[in-house]
DNA sequence: GAAGATTGAAAAGTCAATCTTA
DNA sequence: TAAGATTGACTTTTCAATCTTC
């Protein structure tokens, strides 16, 4: 009856949605989104290629849709699938020449614009706000909230 | 080539994935997500109807998102489709009684949730979060980083 | 012509079901 | 049978094109 907003999960997400739009608006003219790139550099750290099912354990998503990201990658150019040698059931992802350097110039972009997001902030307000930040995030995990199911 | 982390877009954007998920695994148990939540919100407050283009621009996206989402709302029974009558091209979401009662629950879970969420920050940690967020949200405004086109 | 809404296509994500191989 | 990947259906979002009404 009151809604009265305590803290601020809009302002958390709306915050989230404003950082997202910003560095993607970016990275768009390399043809990349901040999935795409960050496919690309899990790949780029890993040593050009991987398996899906790897790919979508680090990048903390579902199977399926390593399927999806990878279909659009391969029409981009920017990767492209491979047989598994040691097992016929796998399918590799391998960093073409065009997606090593659309990664790399995309891991620039995204620096920078990271640094413009953050430029207002002292070092000091930096670590302050990943900490009140990482007790935000803490809250969900560790029994203190038990997930409903 | 170095990719040194200098402050923290995937912070922010795990935090948000992580606040989100945790509030809508809450609202599932109503058939609600933070959107359609949202939507009802809006109506709710501006006294149980509204064109969609209202809902539109109080929502802050474009309007064949809501005509998606009101369809959705609709399949749900929480709100209804009518006729304006000032306008013939003009169509009104109407919140129904169904509506009415999860929209209310809805709140409260979400309430709960917020208050979950920061519940291990002191009142000025709170304050302190808002003003960091602030800060890194108004950079993107203002003329300080003029959007690329 | 411009405004209001819808439709169709695309990106990104989830889940459930399926197909192939181990 | 279980693991790896894909497919299909769904939600949420955007953009471009269209249709009706002003």
């Amino acid at each position: 009856m009151n809604d009265v907003p305590v803290a601020g999960i809009d302002t958390l997400l709306h915050a989230a949605a404003v950082v997202q739009a910003h560095v993607e608006s970016q990275l768009s003219r390399l043809g990349l989104s901040l999935p795409k790139l960050a496919a690309l550099r899990v790949l780029r750290d890993a040593g050009e290629s991987l398996a899906l099912g790897q790919l979508a354990e680090r990048l903390s998503c579902v199977k399926s849709n390593i399927t999806q990201l990878v279909d659009r990658l391969e029409a981009d150019g920017f990767v492209s699938r491979a047989h598994d040698p040691d097992d016929r059931r796998s399918r590799l992802a391998v960093l073409t020449d065009a997606g090593r350097r659309v990664c790399d110039e995309g891991s620039r972009i995204r620096r920078d614009a990271e640094g413009q997001l953050f430029a207002s902030l002292s070092a000091d307000e930096v670590r302050q706000l990943q900490r009140l930040i990482g007790k935000v995030t803490d809250s969900t995990r560790g029994g203190t909230l038990p997930p409903v199911p």
